[in-house]
DNA sequence: CTACCTCGAGCTCA
DNA sequence: CTCGAGGTAG
């Protein structure tokens, strides 16, 4: 039990197993397909390690309409938390002659063998059932799945919460919540709805990572602050590494304001890098990012750009829209809102 | 420009 | 677990 090799893209790779208890799960898909199995489990908890199955739900659908269903209580080892009963209904009673997650994983295992599946936060679901069979008899549950809260986060991006209630109070669809059936029968129906969705909308899945990043190239200045005294008046501004007093966007729009540019490289045009800080980032090798080893190489160059701190940065910006004396100790100067002490909360500029 | 990596933030499951 | 931001390479 000490190592495991495999072989990925023709490499060699050996690993010890310390690190190696991550489950070997399908992949997580984003798309809508015909066939396929909803599930939905209760348990006792959220924790695999801990907690148990109590209630196991199925629904088969082929062509987009259930042609089979498999639902089961399981009985637990431990008894069922009081607050489990009150969430979902579900008594020891109920579970007390059930049978054991052992007696039905034979039957379970062939119910979804083969099987997309489909279901709300499945990734719940799936690492219990993983868990369970792979304690069972060492069976790896690696079936390919699809994630309703996934694909609801992409089709109705502007919704504040994707709870599976959230998605039934949307669609308006009425059932009971927190029983593996029901919630099963509902997970379906907000699936198809958000197919029809996503079709309707032309919603493309397409993976993006991040290849729209912010352009701060294209930033206008407020051209009424300009300040032409300024160093960064006229001058080109690059960022690097993250910035502790405020986004990137609100640092480049005061350099703009003042009457400079920023880019969104370092390159012959730049004239102060700014930097923030990026030891967080283990993908930088060694300790220079590869902006300011560029930078570096442009000055020996003989290049007009200087590398400056954030805290120096920001120094500058306070003498460009400088308080007034009679300010000084009063504490609501709102005529200019530059706030470049107080750290500005990261904000979500999405709706 | 395309592709992949990593971290931190935020959320959802019972 | 997933995504976005910012970094890498070529």
């Amino acid at each position: 039990m000490g190592l495991s090799i495999s072989f990925v893209d023709g490499k060699m790779e050996v690993n010890d197993n310390k690190e190696k208890n991550k489950r070997l799960k399908g992949k997580s898909l984003l798309e809508f397909p015909e066939n396929y199995t909803v599930i939905d489990l209760e348990t006792t908890g959220t924790d695999p390690r801990y907690d148990e199955i109590i209630e196991v739900a199925c629904l088969k659908i082929r062509d987009g309409v259930e042609v089979d269903r498999y639902v089961s209580f399981v009985k637990p080892q431990a008894s069922i938390p009081e607050f489990i009963t009150a969430l979902t209904g579900i008594t020891n009673e109920m579970v007390e002659s059930a049978p054991s997650f052992s007696i039905i994983a034979d039957s379970l295992w062939d119910y979804l063998e083969g099987e997309l599946i489909v279901g709300h936060n499945v990734n719940f679901d799936i690492n219990f059932l993983y868990d369970e069979f792979l304690q069972k008899d060492g069976r790896i549950f690696d079936n390919d799945y699809v994630d309703t809260l996934r694909l609801s986060r992409w089709v109705l991006r502007e919704l504040p919460h994707h709870r599976l209630t959230d998605l039934c109070d949307y669609y308006d669809i009425k059932t009971t919540h927190h029983r593996a059936c029901a919630d099963c029968e509902s997970t379906n129906l907000v699936f198809q709805k958000l197919n029809k969705d996503a079709k309707a909308n032309n919603i493309s899945f397409k993976r993006t990572y991040n290849y729209k990043r912010q352009d701060l190239k294209s930033i206008k200045g407020d051209e009424s602050l300009y300040n032409s005294d300024h160093p960064f008046y006229g001058k080109t501004c690059v960022f690097t590494g993250k910035l502790e007093q405020f986004s990137r966007k609100e640092a480049a729009q005061l350099v703009c304001d003042i009457g400079g540019e920023c880019g969104n490289n370092v390159t012959k045009k730049t004239n102060y890098l700014i930097l923030g800080d990026f030891d967080y980032c283990s993908n930088i090798h060694g300790d220079k990012s590869s902006k300011l080893k560029k930078a570096e190489s442009l000055i020996l160059a003989g290049q007009d750009l200087q590398i400056i701190s954030e805290e120096t940065f920001c120094t500058m910006l306070e003498d460009a829209f400088d308080v007034p004396e009679d300010n000084l100790g009063a504490e609501e100067p709102q005529q200019k809102p530059i706030k470049v002490k107080v750290r500005i909360k990261k904000s979500k500029d999405v709706q």
